[in-house]
RNA sequence: GGUCCCAUCGUCUAGCCUGGCCUAGGACGGAGCCCUCUCAAGGCUUAAACACGGGUUCGAAUCCCGUUGGGACCA
């Protein structure tokens, strides 16, 4: 068996969706586990849609999930002369024809068929003409197989069977001098020695009109594969109006790329319960046999979960080193750079139970950076009361006569407090809470201690006094 | 309209090819309980599905036929 050589193929017309990186996702599985090669090439046929800033958006967004690309990114815009020549072959072989029906007469011939219930497609009216050198406006037409069947034996959707008769004698060189769509792509990925094209099931009915192409030009057909959709929540394709559908967003959103991953490959492919892979296992694992037939729903909430799973046990300095921009950005930037790695990642395992995204986590961890806390007054209120003043303050003492930080001791000195005074443990440790946190809700205590350190733990103490008798 | 594809809990899915191990398993989400200094995380329990109808068979989620319902493409 000859080397295994897959591409993906986006129009650049807008962003990068998560349909697009799914796609992607699969061929580039394919090809690193069967160690052949992944091509990215950009269909750009379609002249008043596609911007390079689509193409740039693709690039970053390939990028971030870590699809890289072993050719291309090819251009079809520059690959003009190519479906120019083949086309030509194709006419020079007979395969092909000359149309010079204008495209007014073919709107009413097609509605003349409609009104009299046949199918709208071409007549054939010039086929038999046989136009050696038209003058003036023409299109060049491929001469379809009439008769036969054309028989697809997918990679997902198993064996298929289309009549001949259904097909049209299509376009492949518009009166422009442009190729169509299903004639460049046949080109291409002829051109490119593609053993396996794997795209959306919206191409499945190209499909049957692409073969006779890849046969009359004299290559090899490679194997067609047809991944079903993503559904939004409503059951009807994933768009705008479902959120976001631009794979960077996540990114923005505070998603981790594995997670991301993780989370598309799962969505119609599965390896039995299993729901969590390394991409090593993914790459090991995946097969088209185990890849579903049928659409499936985008589910933002397990997504969410799953990112939530990655979060909490992807290293802490890894994800210490994803937050950075994160927190510059929110303007703690001095701080950040103040801070050392280890305590970064300290900071990360403190809070990243609680955090389900890196955009989440940059709120739980804001607390933890400046000497004081800004305070949530709702909370100030409820707990940081003047009676809680007095008992606050014993607190502070025994603690200032530890010289230095230990979890242990800290703990126990304070329990002792709560035991003594007859108080439950969260009448003083909400106080306590507000006052280092600003906030009612934290990691455990003594946990939070420990990240602050001795010195900020007494001052925000303090403070949290002063605020609790008025002053 | 024509052609093609699809159909298991609300959602993602296992099981289907190679019928019995399925009183249909897992995950997300939901409900409840436990743990607990708050919020989480975690643990346990629980509700929830084979689209429908016919066959074939001792036996069908699994094989066959049909119906219904979704979807894609062609315009």
């Amino acid at each position: 068996m000859s080397q295994v050589r897959v591409r993906f193929a986006p129009s650049p017309t807008g962003f990068l969706h998560i349909g697009g990186v799914r796609t992607a996702l699969f061929n580039w599985l394919y090809a690193r586990q069967q160690k052949g090669v992944f091509i990215l090439r950009i269909e750009d046929t379609d002249q008043s849609r596609s911007t390079d800033e689509s193409i740039q958006a693709i690039v970053e967004g390939m990028k971030w999930v870590g699809l890289d690309w072993d050719e291309g990114p090819f251009r079809q815009t520059e690959r003009m002369d190519l479906y120019r020549g083949h086309a030509m072959k194709l006419l020079e072989k007979g395969c092909a024809y000359w149309c010079v029906c204008k495209s007014e007469e073919l709107e009413t011939r097609r509605k003349e068929a409609e009104a009299k219930g046949l199918s709208p497609r071409y007549d054939g009216r010039c086929r038999a003409l046989g136009i050696a050198s038209p003058t003036g406006e023409a299109a060049l037409r491929f001469k379809a197989p009439q008769e036969g069947q054309t028989v697809i034996d997918d990679l997902i959707k198993g064996k298929i069977v289309f009549d001949n008769s259904v097909l049209d004698d299509l376009i492949i060189l518009r009166s422009n001098g442009y190729p169509t769509y299903n004639f460049s792509v046949v080109v291409d990925d002829a051109l490119m020695n593609i053993t396996h094209v794997v795209r959306g099931d919206d191409h499945l009915t190209n499909t049957p009109r692409q073969v006779p192409i890849f046969e009359a030009l004299g290559f090899p057909v490679p194997r067609f594969g047809h991944l079903p959709m993503i559904l939004g929540s409503d059951k009807a394709r994933l768009s705008k109006r479902h959120g976001a559908t631009s794979i960077m967003a996540y990114k923005e959103m505070g998603y981790l790329s594995e997670a991301m991953v993780n989370y598309l490959v799962r969505l119609g492919w599965s390896h039995g319960d299993q729901e969590i892979f390394t991409r090593q296992e993914l790459i090991e694992k995946f097969s088209w046999d185990h890849v579903q037939k049928s659409a499936a729903v985008f589910n933002p909430e397990k997504l969410l979960w799953m990112n939530a799973e990655y979060i909490k046990t992807s290293p802490p300095s890894r994800i210490a080193q994803e937050l950075i921009p994160l927190l510059e950005g929110a303007g703690l930037k001095d701080e950040t750079r103040a801070a050392s790695p280890d305590w970064l990642a300290q900071l990360v395992v403190l809070v990243r139970e609680r955090a389900k995204t890196l955009t989440d986590m940059v709120m739980w961890v804001t607390p933890y950076f400046g000497q004081t806390v800004s305070y949530d007054e709702e909370s100030v209120k409820k707990f940081l009361t003047p009676t809680m003043a007095p008992i606050l303050s014993k607190l502070l003492a025994r603690f200032e006569k530890f010289p230095s930080f230990f979890k242990q001791e800290w703990e126990e000195c304070f329990k002792k407090l709560v035991e003594e005074e007859g108080m439950k443990m969260g009448q003083l440790a909400q106080p306590v809470r507000v006052a280092l946190t600003g906030r009612a809700a934290s990691p455990g205590l003594f946990e939070v201690m420990e990240v602050l350190g001795r010195e900020r733990t007494l001052l925000r103490l303090r403070k949290g006094i002063e605020r609790a008798t008025g002053a």
